[in-house]
DNA sequence: ATGTAGTTGGAAACTATTTTCAACTGGAGT
DNA sequence: ACTCCAGTTGAAAATAGTTTCCAACTACAT
């Protein structure tokens, strides 16, 4: 399931639930929270975990699984693929975008820019193919680690 | 490790192999086999091993998984992230292409075209990030998958 | 307050991959 | 051809990320 969302105003999480039969849970509001608190920053379900064991001792791995997934599924949260063993996720802000990876530190900086829609015509053209999504990542060097005169 | 190789002609296993003190094993030549007949055609490490079996029944699939790392280091083979749980792999043909994945049925083309520089240019001016390589991927609908007017 | 569909956490299962290690071998040197 | 050893192999065990299972729990509509 991959829904196109296209909001300006914040998310409101519970309306989200409810329309759908679901519960808005102390567990489900923390993980919101920690997207929201990060957005812009890709994380990984272990490092949201740790996040949400400060103020929910008890949350359990498993259900940040869960509730990632869920969000996914809602259009609260997005995939973000870094090439690495563990699956990125971050909120949707509804803005597609790319991201830059240094490959020296591991930092993470959005791109607005897309070029995907002049590919789209040529693969079209070229392939007979019908792009629906797509993933582009980045990886180079970062200000802060490019400086190595060795 | 990723070295940049541009070659035409075919690939010297042997030659890359004694160049660097490693040995010429019949499990590399297994493997160089089946990554070569299935050239442009990504796969995973456990299907390299299942096709590498036919003809050497005991191979092990820790050598695969040896083997194709070592390949992406010395630039024989290339890794391809296709958003899966497992990596996959194909030959380095040397020339630069991406992806489409056909959601429906899992068919993967190459394709030529490349937009990267302009956007090199681009970020490098307005994000002062110097990027070293790139991956992209294309999801969406084969011709053999899209007729669906349900 | 009650009832119940939906949710949770912990354990176990599962999958992909890496590590360990004793046995083996390609191929350079003789 | 024989020797030798750095490099290699396969099986088993370990690791890491994720999913499944299930009995206990809870948000929230009634
Ligand atoms: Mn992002
Ligand atoms: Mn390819
Ligand atoms: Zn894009
Ligand atoms: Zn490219």
């Amino acid at each position: 399931m991959e829904t196109i969302f296209n909001w300006s105003s914040p998310i409101d999480l519970q309306e989200r639930l409810s329309r759908r039969g679901l519960k808005n849970t102390p567990q489900r509001k923390c993980v919101f929270g920690v997207l929201t608190r990060n957005a812009g920053k890709p994380m990984t379900p272990d490092q949201i975990h740790q996040f949400c064991l400060k103020s929910n001792p008890r949350m359990g791995l498993t259900t940040v699984y869960r509730t990632l997934e869920l969000f996914c599924d809602i259009g609260v949260a997005m995939r973000v693929h870094l090439h690495e063993p563990s699956q990125y996720y971050e909120l949707n802000t509804g803005k597609h975008h790319h991201h830059l990876v240094c490959v020296a530190c591991g930092i993470v900086e959005p791109v607005d820019m897309c070029m995907i829609d002049e590919m789209n015509d040529m693969i079209r053209d070229n392939h007979d193919f019908v792009v629906t999504s797509h993933c582009l990542s980045l990886f180079g060097y970062c200000p802060m680690c490019l400086p190595k005169p060795n």
